[in-house]
DNA sequence: TTAGGGTTAG
């Protein structure tokens, strides 16, 4: 925004110039004159703009009409007009207008520096707020608030101390600075201290205890708050209700619905919101569903109340019909509900409905906004399309901490390691600092594409050049690197000198990356460590049953499954799904249960036949059942993700990418089997297995058999 | 409908 005072550089000074005579007359004509004024106009007919028209007007030249109508515009009139200008954005022209006015009152100049601070322009106000006569205790809050605004909070206590009366709403307004400035002890002090309270002290302070993480205090403030003798109104119990959703505090919300209903607040969209949000947080959708269809006002926040309710939930459908609904109406998305819209997505797996609902936001133009760029990012990513999201990622203008690591994750995810390591270097060229997340994201990029060296060393560098607290997920990504790429050895060490207290996802990362390596002995000792710190780890159990499957070590397995049944350990059956035309279709290993089984294992038949044709043999090691070979060769040719994967063959068109999800890691046998039916079939497999995405085209995977 | 203090979804 351009400054001020160089686009009228002498207006500082305009309150000296000569004004037409008849503007000093008595500032009751000038009312009579604007009442007359308004009543003409209220009665005017769609032949022109009404008053109030004008004074909000966009066109000056129009607006300057109007004031020259009149002989004396006084000091109200004036104002509303500087409102109009300041509502619309153009500051420049409110204070040009102000500074011509001929007498200026406290109301006016208090606008005047409240729109300087809703226009972000805080040296404005000050300066302002230096020039004033007589600042009122209105003049001072507004400076206070507008300091919490700009974070100055250190420059708000000194204008409170200053300020030569205090009363209630100034108070207020440093409680509410304190919480939105995340210093909430600061305002319990406060609260504490004050002389008198009415319902927006006691509200202010419930809202802040809850936006910082209090909510359990912020219930305590209510109950206080109700045993004094307060009425609450719609925003107290807005702020009661998102305090219970918050807490999960059900009975009191359920108390508080109750009181919303005799009181009539149930007519705020607000607290209907909240009350949407709290049933939806307390699991209980049906619930919050009644008060959606009750509701007699519905607006964009309570629509996506609910569109997020039900994500939160799993009703992943119902939300996308809320958000379709809102598509066809007149409550527009807005970034909240783009955002909640793609999380659904995301969680079914489905690109197909995710590009609709991006096709939904470059029509509403909320294509470039960065919350809907970040959860497109990650949409993208999750569904399998990473090429997609980079470019996405690209065309954001605006990104922040969050969007880098959306796509840094997701390179990690798709093994894509270089791309990783090249985003971080513009991260930090452009003076984005990494967080924790980006860490995370970054080893795992270099634990699935095996970059040893480069792990080594964002390890050593965010350990001792940034104040990031590395936590037991950091140590077990770099675990992860060390033993995938078999410095075995080095990661045991590295696992018994780490200064936090080891846990069982760390030692699970060391025995995974054992059962790769085949180091049996270590593998033994890691699942000793976790099952002596989590005897009913059940990912612990199923790895060494496995691995002592591979070993043909069946005594061991059978001793294992004792164990697991006595303890009642379930092991998870392999599943792979996929999603054609909207629908999922599931599949475990052997499945025959579906419609089309008959033309699927045709299909395999077939694949295997052309495999065995390219010289592919079954690696029977992977085969984890006490049978015969013959048997364990028949058992990997049915494994879930073949069986998934011949059904898409069938079922989609020639030449389309096919996705497979899968609930557990895709074994070795599949792989190879995979990038060679890639190859017969001529089209690119995606199978996203626990671990990651892996793309099959032509013959070879994108983790390099890396994984 | 001339100014300051409290509210909802993510």
């Amino acid at each position: 925004m351009m400054r001020f005072h160089a686009v009228f550089p002498n207006l500082r000074c305009s309150c000296t110039r000569s004004f037409p005579s008849s503007w000093l007359s008595s500032s009751e004509t000038c009312t009579h004159l604007s009442k007359h004024f308004f009543r003409r106009a209220s009665h005017a007919t769609c032949d022109g703009p009404t008053v109030s028209g004008h004074l909000r007007n966009e066109n000056p030249d129009e607006t300057q009409e109007v004031l020259d109508k009149f002989q004396c515009p006084d000091v109200r009139l004036f104002t509303k007009m500087i409102v109009g200008r300041l509502q619309t954005g153009r500051l420049d022209d409110a204070l040009k207008l102000f500074y011509e006015m001929p007498v200026r009152d406290s109301i006016c100049w208090n606008t005047m520096i409240k729109g300087c601070l809703d226009c972000v322009d805080l040296t404005m106000a000050e300066e302002l707020f230096d020039e004033m006569p007589e600042p009122s205790v209105v003049s001072w809050t507004t400076m206070i608030n507008g300091f919490f605004r700009f974070g100055q909070v250190e420059r708000a206590e000194v204008f409170f101390k200053q300020m030569p009366i205090r009363d209630l709403a100034a108070w207020n307004a440093m409680i509410h600075g304190y919480c939105e400035n995340a210093r909430v002890d600061n305002a319990v002090k406060l609260f504490e201290q004050m002389p008198s309270r009415n319902v927006i002290s006691w509200t202010s302070m419930i809202g802040g205890l809850d936006q910082n993480g209090k909510s359990e205090e912020a219930l305590n403030v209510f109950e206080r708050m109700f045993k004094s003798g307060v009425v609450p109104n719609s925003s107290t119990l807005t702020c009661a209700l998102s305090a219970c959703a918050n807490a999960l505090s059900f009975p009191l919300g359920m108390q508080i619905h109750g009181h919303v209903l005799k009181s009539g607040f149930c007519l705020s969209v607000f607290v209907c919101a909240s009350l949407i949000t709290f049933y939806a947080n307390c699991k209980r959708i049906e619930k919050a569903t009644q008060v959606f269809y009750e509701a007699v006002h519905r607006n964009v926040v309570i629509c996506t109340a609910l569109l997020t309710g039900y994500g939160l939930n799993g009703w992943h459908e119902d939300g996308l019909k809320v958000f379709n609904d809102m598509m066809r109406t007149s409550v527009l998305p807005n970034q909240s509900s783009f955002v909640s819209a793609l999380n659904s997505c995301c969680s079914l797996e489905s690109l197909d409905r995710g590009k609709e609902v991006h096709a939904s936001a470059v029509k509403l133009q909320l294509g470039s906004d960065v919350f809907v760029g970040n959860s497109l990012v990650v949409m993208y990513s999750k569904c399998g399309a990473v090429d997609d999201a980079v470019v996405v990622f690209k065309r954001l203008k605006e990104k922040n901490i969050v969007t880098w690591n959306a796509i840094i994750c997701g390179c990690a995810q798709h093994g894509r390691g270089m791309w990783a390591m090249e985003l971080f270097s513009q991260m930090i060229r452009g003076l984005v600092q990494p967080d924790e997340i980006t860490l995370t994201g970054l080893l795992s990029s270099c634990s699935h594409s095996g970059m040893l060296q480069k792990g080594r060393c964002l390890f050593r560098y965010f350990s001792e050049n940034t104040s990031i607290e590395l936590k037991h997920e950091h140590y077990s990504c770099m675990v992860d690197v060390l033993g995938r790429c078999g410095k075995l050895e080095e990661a045991e060490d590295f696992v018994r000198n780490m200064p936090l207290k080891t846990n069982s996802i760390v030692w699970l990362a060391l025995l995974s990356s054992c059962r790769m390596h085949s180091n049996l002995d270590l593998a033994e000792r890691a699942a000793n460590y976790i099952l002596g710190l989590e005897p009913h780890c059940s990912a612990a159990y199923v790895l060494l049953s496995n691995f002592y499957a591979s070993a043909n070590r069946w005594g061991d397995v059978s001793r294992l499954r004792v164990t697991m049944r006595d303890k009642g350990i379930v092991k998870q059956p392999g599943r792979s799904w996929v999603t054609i035309k909207g629908q999922k279709h599931l599949f475990l290993s052997g499945d025959k249960s579906h419609s089309l089984s008959e033309n699927i294992y045709w299909k395999l038949d077939w694949l295997n036949m052309k495999l065995k044709e390219l010289g592919y043999l079954p690696d029977k090691r992977f085969s984890l059942h006490d049978v015969e070979d013959e048997q364990k060769e028949e058992s990997l040719f049915y494994h879930s993700e073949r069986l998934a994967i011949a059904f898409a063959l069938i079922t989609t068109v020639e030449g389309s990418t096919i996705t497979v999800m899968k609930n557990l890691r895709i074994c070795g046998d599949c792989h190879s089997a995979i990038k060679l039916i890639a190859k017969i079939v001529d089209r690119e497999i995606v199978v996203r297995d626990s671990s990651r995405f892996h793309h099959f085209r032509s013959g070879i995977c994108s983790c390099g058999d890396y994984w």
